[in-house]
DNA sequence: CGTAAACTTGAACGCACTCAAATGGTGTGG
DNA sequence: CCACACCATTTGAGTGCGTTCAAGTTTACG
């Protein structure tokens, strides 16, 4: 496996952008294939949530499930919370991604998916997308990849905390998040950091401080320029290779 | 979220046993609801591999995706594995798991799949359980959350990662193994593990070395009783406790 | 423009790691 | 059935990475 593999792939955020009243959904997290009828059809099933507000809550944990929700605009966290008030950050979703995937299993979301910012999703009633998917073959497709990358994704992350050190998880997410950003158009070397530097220490299992020194650290070796939550990659290459040495 | 449902929870293992000619696939991971006739339907569609050898791969990363696996008896542990040789343990599956649905995504295997014991699984060709999945559908419902509920426990096994000390991990990883163990017949507080410490610490993200000392420090206190891989659990509720104090 | 939150940096500590050696367990061939 | 070899496990001692605690500084936002 390769080593920028590790984490969500661009593919992730690239590909699949599901059929929804007003977003283009043919591109939803992963390549689909549909006839302009059957487009039509995704799209009738679904409905627009539009002006989602930073920091409200998509859905919460122990909610009934009803839907998934394509992310048309904006991002979100989504996090488990512990009994004992410990939570961890599961994901950073971007435009284009699906989220509430957790939720099939027990008909319940076992996390919460708060907004980071402003954001618009599509919401997909899941049993209407379950029977459409039981009449076009190549959505029920979609739909089995979709989750199942989701898994993929998640054992990379597991990988990642579990036999890297700081540096080399650091290195992995701001690489990460560089090829998801070039999907949405914008430079792989310059993007804004959405989250807080708890935010990314709950994500890669350090904390806030360790995240703060090891991207001054970056820094000083001249990987990276960094200006609050502004990024700038300065060796890629380099930066591929911290991650790269264990 | 509650903390006996962090790890891989009981009805993972307890439900799903999906059709195969020779196995009882009524269970297959979670509780499946068939007419006879679909039984009989998903029960044509599916090979059974026998005496399949310690140690043997059920697939090697990068191998080709085609089939899903049933386990019907033994067990396996999954893997994924670094450019750099480093190697991370993504799963231990036991009997009437399924395992495979990483490779659904890329139609590659992205892990790979050894046994730890002899053991015997059912081969289910996806793309024919995918035809039969749109003419049933409590079947597509069925693989749907078996898919949903791999991310789930995936999930808590990010959280246990990132922000659980060595101690809370493992009593974590005992803990699950009993429920799973008790699934199966056998008594929730005497098993033996199939796993070595070298495995065990990489699906927790320590070294070998800290788990002898963990479960020596769990023995002292009066927690279990070690002897080689035969575990017994002497105070489940002390244990519940020592993973629940952060 | 002022306040609170987010972030940076420093210093000391501690948990888990590394290195190392001894012990126990397992399987195989004599 | 035992002896040997090999691998798994345990235990010890010392180290280091990341944490904790504690300022000080910058940024975001009303």
């Amino acid at each position: 496996m390769a080593l920028n593999e590790i984490m969500r792939p661009a593919l992730a955020a690239s590909h699949f952008r599901a059929a929804c009243s007003n977003c283009d959904l043919r591109e939803l997290c992963l390549p689909i294939d549909l006839t302009d009828d059957e487009m039509q059809r995704l799209e009738m099933l679904s409905h627009h949530k539009s002006n989602f507000p930073a920091g409200g809550y998509l859905y919460r944990s122990g909610d009934h499930f009803k839907s998934l929700y394509a992310i048309r605009s904006g991002s979100f966290k989504t996090r488990i919370l512990h009994d004992d008030g410990r939570e961890q950050v599961t994901g950073f979703l971007m435009a284009g991604e699906i989220i509430g995937l957790d939720a099939i299993s027990t008909d319940t979301h076992t996390c919460e998916a708060v907004a980071m910012e402003a954001s618009e999703v599509c919401e997909l009633p899941f049993a209407k997308l379950e029977a459409l998917s039981r009449e076009i073959p190549s959505l029920q497709r979609h739909l089995y990849k979709i989750m199942s990358h989701e898994i993929v994704r998640d054992q990379g992350i597991m990988l990642l905390l579990g036999s890297m050190r700081a540096e080399e998880r650091l290195a992995a997410f701001l690489l990460n998040l560089s090829q998801r950003n070039a999907v949405h158009g914008m430079p792989p070397t310059r993007f804004t950091l959405r989250m807080s530097r708890l935010e990314i220490g709950s994500y890669l299992g350090m904390k806030l401080e360790t995240v703060s020194r090891t991207l001054s650290h970056f820094q000083e070796e001249g990987l990276i320029r960094v200006k609050a939550r502004a990024i700038e990659i300065l060796a890629l290459s380099r930066l591929r290779e911290v991650m790269e040495k264990p």
